[in-house]
DNA sequence: CGCTGGTTTGAAGGTCGTCAAGAAGGGTGG
DNA sequence: CCACCCTTCTTGACGACCTTCAAACCAGCG
C-alpha cells in the first residue's frame, strides 16, 4: 500500500490500494481546513446544502430531531469520516449534524468531488464502499435499538467506536480518548441519559468497562466482546468488484 | 414524463424524466422473470451474491439476525424495489432477504448492469438517488425504534407503506393489500408479536385503522398522520444535481 | 470561590415482554 | 359440506426493563 498523509487517503487506502497520484489528488482535497467549536450546528435538517467536509480531528454526530423535541442520533463521524457527503448529492440534507468536540475539517468543493468522481473511478468506487460501510453501521445501529437491552446496546457502541478508531490509527486495544457525554450516548441509543448511567455503572461493576475524564478504558475486552456476541464484519467491507 | 411500462422505470421515472430509449433499456433489463414463493429466503447473510432483482409483484423483507435467534427487519421492498443490489457491488451480503408474500422478481445480471452504470450516466444517478431513498427510510425507520412508542411506529409503517404503494400505483388513500403477518411488523418494529396486536387493536378502537384479511383500512388518514405527525420528506428526495 | 454543565443516586410508575391458553381463519381431505 | 389441522390472531395476568421526577454531588473554569 501507498503511503498515505492524510486521514481521507489512509481512510480510502482500506478499500483500495492507493497509487502516489491518487493519494496526492486525496491529499489535495483536505487542503482548505476549517475549524468549529462543539456544539455548533453544520448542517441543519431541511437546508440546501453545497458543503462537504472530511474530518481530520474531533467527533460530530449526525441526528435527526422529533416533534417533541427529543432527537436520535443516528451515527457518530470520527477522523477520516466524510461529512455532508449525502446531503450534497441530494442537494437538501434531510438530517442535522453538530460537533461533539472541538473540530478540525477538510472541506472540499462540490465542483472538485464531481470532477473527480467522473475521472477518478477507482477513487469513485472507493467512495462508493466508504459510504456502503456507513449505511452498513446505521443498519447494525438500528439492530441495536430493536432488539438489543441497554447494557447490550452500550458495550456494542464503545467497541465499535474503538474499533472505528483503530482502523484511522487511533486509541489502542485498552482504550481511547471519547468526547461524547452521557446524554450522546443516549440519544444514540434510543435510552435516557439516567439509564445510560446505570448502564455505565453495572459495566464498570462488572469490570468491564470504566468511563472517566472523556476517556473509556476496556478493562476486559474479551469479556466485553461476549457479552454483545459482536462481529466486526460490517466494518470491513468486501473489496471493490 | 415518457411513458414507463416496467415498474423500474415507473421508479427511476420518479427521479429523472426518462427519455423513450431510456425507458426501454430499462424495460429490457426486467425480461428474466423469476417467481418464488412466500417463506422462502431469497440471498441469505455471508452468502456471496451474484444476483440482482427488481420486485414487480409481491413483498419481501431484509432483516438481520441476532445470536439468540431472533430477527430485525430492515426494511420491507414493495413492486419496484430493488433487491440484493448492495449485496452485489458489496459482493457478499451483509443481510438476508426472505419472501413476505409469494414474489415476481426480475432478475439481471451484474454484468448487464455494470455495463448500464459504465454507458448510462443518467441512470446510473437516478439508481444512486433509489438507494440514497433506501437509505433515507432506514434512517427514518431508526428514528421509530429510538425514539418513538410502540403505537407511533405502527402508525409511522403503516403510512410509510402505504405513501410508497402509492408512489407505484398501487393501494389507494384509504388502504392496502399488506401481506405482512403481525409477527413481521413486530421484527420490523422491534416489538413482540403480542404488543402489535394490542396496538392494532388500540388503533382499531380510535377508529384510524383497520386490519383484516391481509388489508389495510385507513378510516381516518387525517389523526393517522397527526398522530405520529407524520412527514413524507424522506421518501421524496431532491431532484438530482 | 461560586457557577455551570455533567454525573450519580433513589423512589415510583408506565410501557412493553413473558408465559399460558383460547379463538378464529384458511386450507386439505374425507 | 364437514372434520381436521395448522397458522395466525387475541386476550389476561404478572413481571422486568426503562422512564420520569427530584435532588444531591462533582469537576472544571472564570
Amino acid at each position: 500500500m501507498a503511503y498515505a498523509t492524510g486521514p481521507l487517503a489512509r481512510k480510502l487506502g482500506r478499500y483500495i490500494t492507493l497509487s502516489t497520484a491518487e493519494t496526492h489528488i486525496l491529499d489535495r482535497l483536505e487542503s482548505d481546513v476549517v475549524i468549529v467549536e462543539r456544539q455548533s450546528e453544520l448542517i441543519s435538517e431541511g437546508e440546501e446544502e453545497r458543503r462537504c467536509y472530511v474530518v481530520l480531528d474531533g467527533w460530530a454526530a449526525c441526528y435527526k430531531q422529533v416533534p417533541d423535541g427529543r432527537r436520535q442520533i443516528i451515527n457518530f463521524m470520527i477522523p477520516g469520516d466524510f461529512l455532508g457527503l449525502r446531503s450534497v448529492l441530494l442537494q437538501v440534507s434531510d438530517h442535522s449534524v453538530v460537533a461533539v468536540s472541538k473540530l478540525r475539517l477538510a472541506r472540499f468543493s462540490v465542483t472538485e468531488l464531481r470532477r473527480i468522481l467522473a475521472e477518478q473511478a477507482r477513487i469513485c468506487a472507493a467512495i462508493f464502499w466508504a459510504l456502503s460501510r456507513d449505511e452498513a453501521i446505521i443498519v447494525e445501529h438500528l439492530v441495536d435499538l430493536g432488539r438489543r437491552n441497554a447494557l447490550e446496546r452500550l458495550a456494542h457502541l464503545i467497541i465499535e467506536l474503538g474499533e472505528r478508531l483503530r482502523q484511522v490509527g487511533l486509541g489502542h486495544e485498552h482504550g481511547y480518548h471519547c468526547p461524547l457525554r452521557q446524554e450522546d450516548f443516549a440519544d444514540a441509543l434510543g435510552l435516557t441519559t439516567i439509564h445510560i448511567n446505570r448502564s455505565f455503572r453495572e459495566l464498570r461493576e462488572r469490570q468491564l468497562v470504566t468511563l472517566s475524564r472523556r476517556n473509556v478504558r476496556i478493562n476486559d475486552r474479551e469479556k466485553l466482546l461476549q457479552l454483545v456476541e459482536f462481529s466486526d464484519h460490517y466494518l470491513h467491507p468486501g473489496t471493490p468488484l
